[in-house]
DNA sequence: GTTCTAGAAC
DNA sequence: GTTCTAGAAC
C-alpha cells in the first residue's frame, strides 16, 4: 500500500483490533484513531471516520468530498469525529500529567489540503517540538493563524445557517439554499489555489509572533518556548499542591481549633 | 506523506 | 567549507 493510501486502508479495516497497537491508539463503532507515523509535536494522532455503509471510501477522500453528501450526512460524521477526538484529547491530558507532570494545549483540526486520502481529523498538543518537524511546509500547516488549519469547531459552524433576509422571509426554496450556502461557500473554497500559499509564509512563532530565519532556529525557538511554559505550569502546579496540602493540614489537625476560633468569633 | 540531493545561502 | 532549502522522485 503507498504512503499516501494507508489511511484509507486503516478505516477499510471491519475489525481494527487486527491492527498492530503501534499504529492504532483506540477505536469505536464510527472512528479509528492511530498514531501518525512522522508526529510534528509531542503528541500526534489522527482519527479517521470508518468506511462503513452508508458512506463510501470516496465519500470519505477529503473534507471536500465529504461536505459534497448529503449535509446531514456529513454534519453526523464531523459530530462522531468531534466525540471522539474528545477521548483522544482526555487520554493525551491524561498522559500529559503522567510524563511531563503538567497540562498544555492540544489543537483539533484538518488540513485544508491534505496530502493523504482519507478525511483525517489531526489531534496534537501545540508544542510543535519533534524530529519530523522539519519543513516550512510542515510547520506552516498547522500555523493556527495562517488558515490552513481549520478548526473542528469552525468546521462544525460552516453548518449554521447565518440569519437573514432569506432564511426568515423566502419560499422553502430558498430557506434551503441559505441552509447549505455556508457550506457551498466552504466547498468552493477548499482548492489549492487559496491555501496553498499559507505554507510559504514566513516562518513566525505562533505564540510570540517573532520571525525566525530558517527551521533549526524555529524549532529552538519552539523548543524554549515549551520549555518556559513547562517550567510556569510546574510552578503553577507546585503552588497548588502546596496549597491543598494546607487545607488538608488544617482540616486534619485544625478542625478543633477553627471551631473554637468561630465561637470566640460567634459569641462575644 | 517522506527521502534524496543539487545548489543556494551563509 | 558547511548548513539549509526546495523540488523531483517515490
Amino acid at each position: 500500500m503507498s504512503a499516501l493510501t494507508v489511511l484509507r486502508g486503516y478505516a477499510q479495516k471491519s475489525d481494527p483490533n487486527t491492527l498492530p497497537l503501534s499504529i492504532r491508539l483506540t477505536h469505536t463503532t464510527d472512528t479509528l484513531t492511530v498514531f501518525d507515523a512522522y508526529p510534528k509535536s509531542i503528541f500526534h494522532f489522527l482519527v479517521l471516520p470508518r468506511i462503513v455503509p452508508p458512506l463510501t471510501a470516496s465519500n470519505l477522500s477529503n473534507l471536500r468530498s465529504l461536505l459534497k453528501c448529503d449535509k446531514n450526512l456529513a454534519r453526523k460524521v464531523l459530530e462522531k469525529l468531534n466525540r471522539d477526538a474528545q477521548g483522544v484529547r482526555a487520554m493525551i491530558e491524561d498522559e500529559m500529567v503522567k510524563r511531563y507532570g503538567f497540562k498544555w494545549g492540544i489543537w483539533t483540526g484538518f488540513h485544508a489540503i491534505p496530502s493523504m486520502e482519507h478525511l483525517h481529523l489531526h489531534v496534537l498538543s501545540n508544542d510543535l517540538c519533534s524530529p519530523a518537524m522539519k519543513k516550512k511546509k510542515h510547520y506552516n500547516s498547522f500555523h493556527p493563524s495562517h488558515g490552513f488549519f481549520l478548526p473542528l469547531e469552525d468546521v462544525l459552524n460552516w453548518f449554521d445557517a447565518h440569519e437573514s433576509y432569506f432564511s426568515t422571509q423566502g419560499t422553502g426554496q430558498e430557506r434551503r439554499f441559505e441552509e447549505n450556502f455556508l457550506i457551498t461557500l466552504q466547498i468552493s473554497r477548499l482548492w489549492p489555489s487559496q491555501y496553498d500559499p499559507m505554507l510559504k509564509e514566513p516562518l513566525v512563532c505562533w505564540r510570540c509572533y517573532k520571525e525566525l530565519k530558517n527551521i533549526p532556529t524555529l524549532k529552538a525557538h519552539l523548543q524554549t518556548e515549551w520549555d518556559d511554559e513547562a517550567k510556569r505550569e510546574k510552578a503553577r502546579v507546585e503552588r497548588k499542591r502546596k496549597r491543598d496540602d494546607e487545607v488538608n493540614a488544617e482540616n486534619a489537625s485544625g478542625d478543633t481549633n477553627r471551631v473554637a476560633k468561630k465561637r470566640d468569633t460567634a459569641s462575644p
